[in-house]
DNA sequence: ACAACGTATCCACAAACGTCGATACGTGGC
DNA sequence: GCCACGTATCGACGTTTGTGGATACGTTGT
């Protein structure tokens, strides 16, 4: 459905400082039921969807070599041979980082040329570093 | 296994600027032999293992949890009810995650107490963002 | 020592994923 | 028009992954 999000993804929120139960090791009043602010389960899945564009290491590869080569663009017959895969499933990873807004298709001719989206990479590396701060 | 890994991880090689045959529109000629610098197998294997730990709503919905806590820390209790999941996938959730060096387990007396590692997230999102510029 | 509690491991199962061969689609040259 | 070529889609298969119930482990309190 090729959704090129443009959501917060993951915005880690910050410490609700409502007291939750103290921890006596006495009761059971560990789990506090207060429900805090929690990462949405339909965001969540929507992140998800996106780092697992890159929990491949067929499609890091891809990532990789089309970096690498000049102008940022590489067309599926010259990715084929360096990854020892077969063309359809090649083909399949590259669907799967375009609709993860990673590679952006162009069709010049008769083949395909994809490149980087140095945006989509972003916004994903973005993602962690906040949340690493 | 623990890997904790402390490598490159996705270097994303920069152009070789050898000359890789034309592309004219009238032969075979796209497909150029030539073996560029690629991100090797091994090391996109452990990136993929790296990201595939980011690649869950679950355990991306454990990381907003955790880091809202005050302390930055939870426990596995506090874990389960606000994801809607049984005990054990929680746990099996936070082992991976640990295995990722994305989290770190504390046993203080009875609870075992789950952490951020900033560097965790900091260095898979380094990677992406200098990989987008 | 025993019991209670929080957590991790084991096992099984359904769903999702990566892979490839066969085939269809689109483009360019004849 | 037809054919050749590059690429995408389809169908099927084996593997991996997420999930929960049952159970074992470790810690604390009696």
């Amino acid at each position: 459905m090729s959704v090129t999000a443009e959501r917060p993804l993951l915005p880690l929120a910050e410490a609700t400082s409502t007291a939750r139960g103290d921890r006596s090791p006495s009761g059971a009043v560990c789990c506090a039921p207060l429900v805090r602010e929690v990462l949405d389960p339909a965001a969540a899945t929507e992140t998800a969807r996106a780092f697992k564009a890159l929990a491949d290491p067929a499609r890091l590869q891809l990532l990789s070599i089309v970096a690498a080569h000049e102008g940022g663009e590489a067309c599926v017959c010259d990715l084929t041979e360096p990854l020892g895969l077969s063309q359809p499933t090649v083909s399949h990873h590259l669907k799967i980082l375009v609709e993860a807004g990673l590679l952006v298709r162009e069709q010049r001719g008769r083949w395909a040329y994809y490149s980087l989206v140095p945006a989509g990479l972003g916004r994903l590396g973005a993602l962690l570093t906040d949340a690493a701060a």
